[in-house]
DNA sequence: CGCTTGACCGGAA
DNA sequence: ATTCCGGCCAAGC
């Protein structure tokens, strides 16, 4: 279907917003992340949210109100996506304690999982 | 009117 | 590890 925006453009970037707003910081998503964690817009098929979702949310993102935390959304690959600007985004994530090796973020450390298992230690206790 | 280009992603070469 | 490609729309030049 629409590969440039989802049938109702307004009410899915609102959504894409109210996830990112959650985001603590220190903490990044992906673009396919936040996708995969919204509810499939109504009229479109899986298979097409699958292979388009993630740039919608780009676009949502480009679009995004001051009070949202837009640099927390980088790609796939724990890089962020070339464009101007990019250097600014980079230097927010630093300042948020988020280190960067070889130009990208070490997922596994710094992935935000979503609502429910904030940030728990993964291993506290050691007998 | 035709060609380029997108804040993406996963798989293939 | 890196580059290319399909997906297949639409606004801008």
């Amino acid at each position: 279907m629409n590969y440039t925006s989802p049938p109702n453009p307004q009410a899915f970037y609102e959504q894409v917003w109210h996830l990112v707003r959650q985001v603590p910081h220190g903490k990044v998503v992906t673009y396919g992340q936040v996708a995969q964690m919204l509810p499939l817009p109504g009229g479109i098929e899986p298979q097409e949210y699958k292979a388009f979702g993630p740039r919608w949310v780009g676009e949502a993102m480009a679009a995004c109100p001051d009070d949202v935390p837009w640099q927390r959304v980088i790609n796939s690959q724990g890089k962020i996506s070339p464009r101007p600007g990019a250097d600014r985004q980079r230097q927010l994530l630093e300042a948020e304690g988020i280190p960067f090796v070889k130009d990208k973020v070490n997922l596994k450390a710094y992935q935000w999982r979503g609502p429910g298992h904030e940030d728990e230690p993964r291993q506290a206790r050691l007998f």
